[in-house]
This record gives structure tokens, sequence and C-alpha cells, in this order.
DNA sequence: GGGTATTTTTAGCTTCGTCTAATAATATCT
DNA sequence: AGATATTATTAGACGAAGCTAAAAATACCC
């Protein structure tokens, strides 16, 4: 029983949970620690929330192994997703919101807004297809752009890179780039990639050298310039 | 214990039941029932949260006495309308939203915008000073401005009123109204006022009219031109 | 002023989302 | 493979916010 569960408004925790998964799990499956940490919560809340989310039919998951999104609950998870991307591109280009503060106003607000507001902001936006961040905003109709680019640490030394997309959530980390102009849509020399600890120097096109340590390195996405 | 209660963010519950105290009792009292009609929910479930909202510190409650709001408890619900009839405003005039449209979502986003949001939202909207229905919008310091109009019902037949304010929520009665362009700003001349059932008789600038029933009449606020 | 009606409260239960402590399963290491 | 370490799950409890049904207080009517 229960299976045509009409799509009534989903509790904000629910929609929390699924977007954890969503963007913990990719392809394959997301572990309880995981979400617990994602999310601030003891691995026991997930372990009971994920066996409701499976009784609703949202999540596929099998004790101890794991767990991943069905096609209803990847749908859910990428319309609030969509949310999410729109409100922080309104909150930066309309409230003059700073790059690092979009983030948690976005969170609170993308469980209370309907679809109805959700595509007329859209329409106000201009259908952006990415967010302040770059991250590529999914479609109303839920599809989403694939990723065309690949992380600064994997870049070769040498090459002249575009940044498309800073995939960090963290005020702290978005200011410290943002001051230092590493946003979507800049260009950067990749000066020089050490494998061990995976710090990365670049210059920018005025000559100024940075140095990004590993983590910081793996989430600035870039695209290879001719 | 418990009186300093730091501005922690209150469950959005709370805040409905702060906003149903300030709209029912005025500077009276609202009592169990008005209050549990008011936000569609058992008699009981109000006694039991008014209990906690005095314990809060936000209400004045007696035992089958009714309850009013603490200079707190007003400074919160204040809170709330100001974001409401913000987001309202802004609803209508940047997202396109109809007249009857508005309530509905500015009802779920009050509870999740913060001040900071708020403030810039105001600023964008250029600080009005009334919502699409006419309403008075909450400073940010707290202070609203006295109503300066009365019930259309109430009105002398003969005389040029000025509408100011639509003091309904219902969305069809507000489409109803809105097609007839009986909205904030519109010049009408009272007709005729009938005692006994409060019907009222008006007509436009392009001589058009209008019978308004006594209910509506009293919830169309007006003021008396020259 | 007494009896009925209405309103309010109390008592006891339910669901949701969370927690901690204890137990069980899986992984890892030598 | 066996011992240990890590990770998950179960069990049991809690607070919030709601409900129903029964009891109590207040209001109304003649």
């Amino acid at each position: 029983m229960g299976e045509f569960v009409a799509a009534q408004p989903l509790s904000s925790s629910i929609g929390d949970y699924l977007k954890a998964v969503w963007e913990l799990a990719g392809s394959g499956s997301a572990s309880t620690t995981e979400i617990a940490t994602r999310l601030s919560v003891a691995p026991a809340s997930v372990t009971k929330m994920l066996g409701r989310l499976q009784e609703a039919g949202l999540v596929r998951y099998e004790r101890y192994r794991g767990a991943s999104l069905t096609e209803r609950g990847r749908a859910e998870a990428l319309r609030l997703v969509r949310r999410h991307r729109l409100i922080e591109t309104f909150l930066l280009e309309h409230l003059g919101y700073s790059w690092q503060d979009v983030h948690e106003e976005a969170e609170r607000l993308e469980h209370a807004v309907s679809d109805n507001f959700t595509e007329r902001l859209a329409e106000l936006l201009g259908h952006p297809a990415r967010d302040p961040h770059g991250a590529p905003i999914p479609g109303a109709d839920g599809v989403l752009a694939a990723e065309d680019s690949f992380p600064l640490g994997e870049a070769t030394a040498g090459r002249w890179v575009r940044v498309t997309r800073v995939h960090n959530e963290e005020a702290p980390v978005l200011a410290y780039l943002g001051e230092r102009g590493i946003v979507p849509g800049r260009s950067l020399e990749v000066k020089e990639v050490r494998g061990l600890d995976g710090v990365v120097t670049v210059e920018d096109e005025e000559g100024v050298s940075h140095f990004l340590g590993g983590p910081l390195a793996c989430s600035i996405f870039v695209r290879l310039l001719p």
C-alpha cells in the first residue's frame, strides 16, 4: 500500500534528506554516517528516516548498505535543487546579497516557495542556466545539464583554463575566493600542480599568483581554454 | 526561569498563533475558539499552545478568559506582518502574481525569510507604506501607522470616497472586487446605504454602479474626498 | 436564581523528527 | 582466520503540535 502517494507537500526535513542523498550518492549510494554528517543529525535518525523514505517510495535502501534515490526521489531532489539555485541567483542579482551569503538564505526559502513562485522567478531571472556558483540549474522538466568541466586539481600545468564553477558552500571559502576574483567566468593560467598535497598555483589575467590547497583546488571546476 | 529567552527562530506555528491573536484581539483579547477557527485547529490545541506562549512571555493568558499579546509578542507579530505585506507587494509587482494569489504564497514565505532578506526586499520595493490590499506595512522599528479610514458600510450617501484598503483575504472576494476595479486608490460615489442589511450602492468614475453586500461593504475601507 | 447551552480546559493518545545507549553487522588488520 | 575497530541498527525516550472525548467553567434564558 501507499505507492501512489500524491505529491503532497514534503516536510522540509524530508527534502533535506533527499538532497543529501542526491549530493552524496551520485550514481552510487550514500551511507548512513555520510548523510548524518551532512545534515548534522545523529546516525540513528538517518536510519529511521531512510526507512520512512523507502516506505514513501522516494529512496531505495538496504540495511547496512546505504541508500540511493528512486526516480521519484530524484525528481523531488532536483525540484528542490532548482528552487535553491534560482533563489540564490535572485538573492545575488536582485537583492544585493554577497556570494557567500546566498546559500544559507536559499536553504530556508527553498522549502517554502511553490512551483508557481519558482517558475515566475525563473522568468524574472531570464531562465538562467547556472547559479552564482556556476552550478547548473535543473530545468522545470527535471533535466540537469551534464557537467562538462573538471576539478582544477586535475588540470595540467601550462594550460589556460576558465573557472566554470565553485563547488563549495562554506561562506569563508567563498569569501576568500571572491576577494581574489576566483569566480565563475574568470580565466587562469595553471602554473604548477603538485601531486601529493594537490596544491595548485595559478596566475590570473593581471599576472597575480594564487596558491590553492588540495581540497580547494578540487572544488574549483574549470574548462580548458584553447 | 526562562524569562530572557533570546529571539531564537520561532517555529512557524508559534508565529501563526501570534498573528492570529494580534488580528483577533485588537486592543482587547482573543478567545480560544476564535483563534482555533482562524487557524483551523481544535480548541484544545489552542489552549495548550496559549499556555506555552505565556510561558515564553509572548502572550498574556487567563484560563477561560482569552489571550492578548505582551509587548514582545506584539513585536514578533508585527515583524511577521511586515514580512507578509512586503512579500505580497513583491509578488504582485515583480513576479506578476494576481491580487488574489499573493496572500497564500506570502503566508508560507513569511516564516522562511530572514530580517536581512526582509530589509533588502523593502529597499528593492522602495519602502512602500502599504501592501497591494492597502494594508499599512509596519516599519522595521515595529511602528504601525494608525488606520485613518473607515468601512464603506459606515459612509453617508451622496459623498465621494476613495478606497484605501480591502480588508479581506479570501481569493474569490478579491477576484470579484478586482474585476470591478474596486481596489485601493479607486474613487467612488456613495449612492445608497441600506441600514438593515448594510448593502451599499456605489458608482465609479465611469458611471458604473456596484452593489456591495453588508460584510463586503465592511471590509472595504475608504477615506472621504472633499 | 436555576437549568440548559456553549465554551474552555483537562486527560490521554498520535505522529514526526530527533536523541542516547546498547547491540549487531561489517570492515580492517595482523 | 580471529581480534579489533568502525559503522549501522534497534530500543526506548522526548518535545512539539496536533487530535478526540470527557469534565468543568462560564454564559444565557426564562
